[in-house]
RNA sequence: GGAGGGAUGGCAGAGCGGUUGAAUGCACCGGUCUUGAAAACCGGCGUAGGCUAAUAACCUACCCAGGGUUCGAAUCCCUGUCCCUCCGCCA
């Protein structure tokens, strides 16, 4: 959520900046929605404190053992009135919040400035893709051979869009989760954590899924309005909901390994083949909470924590700027990680970075006090994966196929394997 | 699933429906005293919104959440959530 403080301020210039990303801000309603609500407010409390001056003369009256009955004649039509202003102001406040909570983050000035993916501008490139001197094979058909990467059977078991892996492929999928999380937790300092996969609307509404994304989830049919995480950042980020962190737990590094379920509605058609898009998948998500002066270089840092990733898997990747029309609704600055997949001869996300600023913290009472300072001031939140699993895995296994189609592992996953150099398939 | 108990400020813990944003203790901050420290004593010590030049004063809200009763609710009633204990079941 924005700073209410900046909308009453120059909204041309927040509209101007929200139209970078492709938002429209009616300016009008909003500056009528704030100063109804005002106004009502104002008159509510008016009327708030009459009637607490009343009822406490009354009180005192009946102490002295006064007649309080001409004083109850006098309050009579106030209740009233308190409540129609107090219902009047609770939907005028509800209007504002509905507007509101559905604006998008504002970019950060370093954000350049696009519509689509193809105006994300590219950092840098690490590695460089391979030369194959056979027929390359996508993950599909590599897995296909041997049934250890099963499409038809996850869709007999449950539907389109789920992979079942068996044999040494599952054990790759493993392998590549336990490595990410030990650099993660054992190199980049953030902790291990274990977290609900399902979680409350409150959540949701927090990182901001909620209310305006609500088809991208599996809401479970129950009355408690749960919904299965679409990322591990939603769990982690709440760590701080509605709390006041002191300013020396800062900055809190979390990561977790968790099952991802995205209903993927209106993407359909799209990447219908293999592992790319999927309604569950398995990540290792970093989440950071800090001090807002220290937001930007954390941020760079998480891409470098993700890129570690990619580099000791030996994977060829690109690293771009997200465009002010690409960034997620919270979002306001993200670094995408894209490797190379040979059999698409192209890079594909694997790993986005984002700095949501006092975005999500806002929406979430997210705080943090300074010893030297007097009031809380909001955190800054920062997401990133590090790594999504099903598509490093389909990354490894394309990247280092073999003629034969087997696999070779890179060194620094080699433990993890029994220490096997190439897997079979 | 059944039966009970509970939820109050950073923590602990009071609180007959009436001037209670809330006693008291601890913790914390400032001060006095002291060579210094401790102790003692004095003072301060929640969050958010409104109004403001103001992080001043004032007003409003908040004692798990949402409804209700009442001139007035932390206190009474209803519903929900969470926690604890016992029984049953279960990984």
């Amino acid at each position: 959520m924005l700073d209410p403080k900046l909308l009453r301020g120059d909204l041309e210039e927040v509209a101007r900046q929200l139209a970078r990303r492709g938002f429209v801000l009616d300016i009008e309603q909003l500056q009528r929605l704030e100063t109804q609500r005002r106004e009502l407010q104002t008159e509510t409390e008016k009327l708030q404190n009459e009637r607490n001056q009343r009822s406490k003369a009354i009180g005192k009256a009946k102490a002295n053992g006064e007649d309080i009955v001409p004083l109850l004649a006098e309050v009579s039509d106030l209740g009233d009135r308190l409540d129609s202003a107090k219902i009047k102001l609770a939907d005028a406040q509800e209007q504002w919040e509905t507007l509101v909570s559905g604006m998008p983050n504002l970019p950060h000035e370093s954000v350049p400035e696009g519509k689509t993916e193809d105006d994300n501008v590219e950092l840098h490139r690490w590695g460089t893709p391979r030369e194959f001197d056979f027929e390359v094979l996508d993950h599909v058909d590599l897995g296909k051979k041997s049934g250890y990467l099963d499409f038809d059977l996850a869709a007999k078991l449950t539907g389109a869009r789920f992979a079942v892996m068996r044999g040494p492929i599952a054990r790759l999928h493993r392998a590549l989760t336990q490595f990410m999380l030990d650099i993660q937790t054992e190199q980049h300092g953030y902790e291990e954590c274990y977290v609900p996969y399902m979680v409350n609307r409150d959540s949701l509404f927090g990182t901001g899924q909620l209310p305006k994304f609500g088809e991208d989830l599996f809401k479970l049919d129950d009355e408690r309005g749960y919904h299965l995480i679409p990322t591990a950042e939603v769990p982690l980020t709440n760590f701080a909901r509605d709390e006041i962190l002191d300013q020396a737990v800062l900055p809190m590094k979390l990561t977790a390994h968790t099952p991802c379920f995205r209903s993927e509605a209106g993407s359909h058609g799209r990447d219908t083949r293999g592992m790319i898009r999927q309604h569950q998948f398995d990540k290792v998500e970093m989440v950071q909470l800090v001090e807002p002066e220290t937001s930007y270089t954390a941020l760079e840092e998480m891409r470098g924590h993700a890129e570690a990733i990619l580099q000791a898997l030996a994977l060829p990747y690109r690293v771009v700027t997200l465009c002010t029309g690409d960034m997620g609704f919270g979002a306001a600055k993200t670094y995408d990680l894209e490797v190379w997949l040979p059999s698409q001869e192209t890079y594909r996300e694997i790993s986005s970075v984002s700095n949501c600023e006092d975005f999500q913290a806002r929406r979430m009472r997210a705080r943090f006090r300074h010893p030297e300072e007097k009031k809380p001031r909001l955190l800054h939140t920062l997401n990133g994966s590090g790594l999504a699993v099903g598509r490093c895995l389909l990354a490894v296994m394309e990247n280092h196929q073999q003629a034969d189609g087997s696999v070779t592992i890179p060194e620094p996953l080699r433990p993890y394997l029994g220490g096997v150099e190439r897997l079979s398939l």
